[in-house]
DNA sequence: TCGGGAAGTTACCACGGGTAAGAAAGAGAC
DNA sequence: GTCTCTTTCTTACCCGTGGTAACTTCCCGA
């Protein structure tokens, strides 16, 4: 809204606008940490300083949106993650810096987190699976290599890393909602869990 | 739609409307099983042969709605989970049965699935935590008692018991979308990882 | 100088959740 | 038996949101 606001339609002078596509993927993450989850398309525009059909035309409709925001997330995450891990090893420690890299990534886009997952229902399941498959591919490409490696079965590759990741939303969800959930802990905790297994006897690393 | 087009507005004779809140449910159900997740209230009130603000009267709004849709369904998962364990103690054979049974009632109710956890924006987080609470909540309570019993710190319940739902949740997404992805195959890969670890050792339960 | 395409804006549509206002039926009072 | 008041339902509406059509202006090239 940094326009006149009386304006003529048409074309306006000035050559072509300068808003790309990521300015208007900026103005959506703005609009979404100062409003929450429930931005409208009209409310990122006016963020943006543009009309909703650049919108349209820049990035496309608001699952297009949600996408792109979703790439932006994951690709956050996996850069914390990254960050996080620093070239150790595969150790149950590690695994929790890598659970807690992402939990806390969570919690630092708490509002985008909601907004990529929480599509309108028509493809709420497409909405959560992309954020979900940038993170399983990757992970599933890992555990097959290490599994192959090790000399296990490497076909349980999908179904863990699905599980997985679907463990970390949840937890996700559950630490942002949560006031009581340290993501510290909580990250410890789940590495116990999927280092040992419910059953395994635990032992330091 | 099974009463006469033209109605004139005003109390309809013959005493109080005979809907109660279970039949206004069990038309949701119906319109969802037929006509997808994406089902709105007019649809619903239709289908129970209703006006709208009777849905709003009996069972309230969209959110009250998705709720009492996940009272159902995680009811009807926690029976077929009984069904698979029939008695059967906490082993690895009977962890891959109960993941099973999820996973086919879920498969079983697709659409139910998807509008339950698919909810507005407005209160995404709250519409996928009604399923997962109503799930966390027993199982937390029996981590609880479980690990309390055989010696090992209970306070890891909470953590596990959303992330194994989370699990769950994201595997039964998949399976619903995927069609390579076969439920026994996946419960039972699932049940690996949780009763033995990443690392552990498989070994005969 | 003058088309014609490019680029945006306004205005609109459709639809869904939610609610307010009003109309008929029924119950009770006299 | 009639009159009024309450209950119960319907119609009709409001509002916000995603998505698009139509139209207006600018600019470039002939």
């Amino acid at each position: 809204m940094t326009r006149p606001l009386t304006r003529r339609p048409g074309r306006p002078p000035g050559g072509q606008l300068d808003v790309s596509r990521d300015a208007v993927l900026d103005a959506a993450e703005r609009v979404i940490a100062r409003d929450g989850a429930n931005a409208s398309i009209d409310a990122i525009a006016a963020e943006a300083g543009v009309t909703k059909p650049i919108v349209y035309d820049r990035v496309g409709s608001r699952a297009d949106v949600a996408t792109a925001l979703a790439e932006r997330l994951s690709e956050r995450m996996a850069v914390a993650a990254r960050a996080a891990l620093d070239g150790r090893g595969f150790t149950r420690s590690s695994l929790a810096s890598f659970i807690e890299a992402n939990l806390r990534t969570v919690v630092d886009h708490r509002d985008l987190f909601l907004y990529v997952t929480g599509g309108t229902t028509d493809q709420t399941s497409l909405g959560r699976l992309v954020l979900a498959e940038q993170s399983t591919a990757p992970l599933s490409l890992a555990l097959v290599s290490w599994r192959k490696r090790v000399g296990l079965d490497p076909s349980v590759a999908d179904s863990w890393a699905y599980g997985m990741v679907g463990m970390l939303q949840m937890a996700s969800l559950w630490v942002i909602g949560s006031t009581s959930a340290d993501p510290r802990v909580v990250a410890d905790q789940l590495a116990e869990l999927l280092w040992f297994g419910l059953v395994g006897e635990r032992r330091p690393d």
